[in-house]
DNA sequence: TCAATATATTCCATATAAAGCATATTTACG
DNA sequence: CGTAAATATGCTTTATATGGAATATATTGA
């Protein structure tokens, strides 16, 4: 049910959604949060440079979380993951 | 699967385990990602503070990601939802 | 208990996010 | 098409995150 984050520019459009989906304008969202509409447009386009507690205000808002998972599939840090071989035992989870 | 997060706070704690799971020592992380010991304290101690961006930058380092997904249970927007009575339909997800 | 390692904290300089304002651009609709 | 609402963007100022160094504090293990 969640929507997956992997980069940073996949947030803006689910922010955008999630507040459509509650018939917010940008100003309406903002004046919610006592933030303008031009906060919120930016925060929306660039969500990346924007500080988490920040982020989380927007979210809270829109009745929504967020959540740390586990991530999917192919990805693997090319420089090696090698996850600590003598070290504790096997899921990293 | 997800490890929820609805306050800022609860995020540091998450980040530490994962790093430890990892095996990995702050300096650690913080080297794969030419950042200090002293930054990747502070980013687990205060999460709240950091940006989008670096955030994604650990997290991908720790092999997890974030997603947006709806709020659980209880709360609710003291100032009334309301959810756009007249546009589309219900569920705001 | 002592030493080694890991983590936290303070201070300072610099980069950059946040906020406000004006205005441009786009979108929705008569 | 014309007009109004919604959204985006450039600019300036101010607040704050980032980064580095030094150092304190805590944790772990012999």
């Amino acid at each position: 049910m969640g929507t997956p984050i992997t980069t940073t520019g996949q947030l803006g459009p689910v922010l955008q959604r999630l507040r459509r989906n509650h018939g917010l304008s940008q100003a309406a969202l903002g004046q919610k949060l006592g933030l303008s509409q031009e906060r919120i447009s930016r925060i929306e386009r660039s969500p990346e440079k924007v500080t988490l507690d920040q982020l989380m205000t927007v979210l809270m808002a829109l009745n929504a979380e967020l959540q740390v998972a586990p991530r999917e599939a192919g990805s693997q840090s090319a420089t090696g993951p090698k996850a600590a071989p003598g070290k504790r035992s096997g899921e990293d989870w």
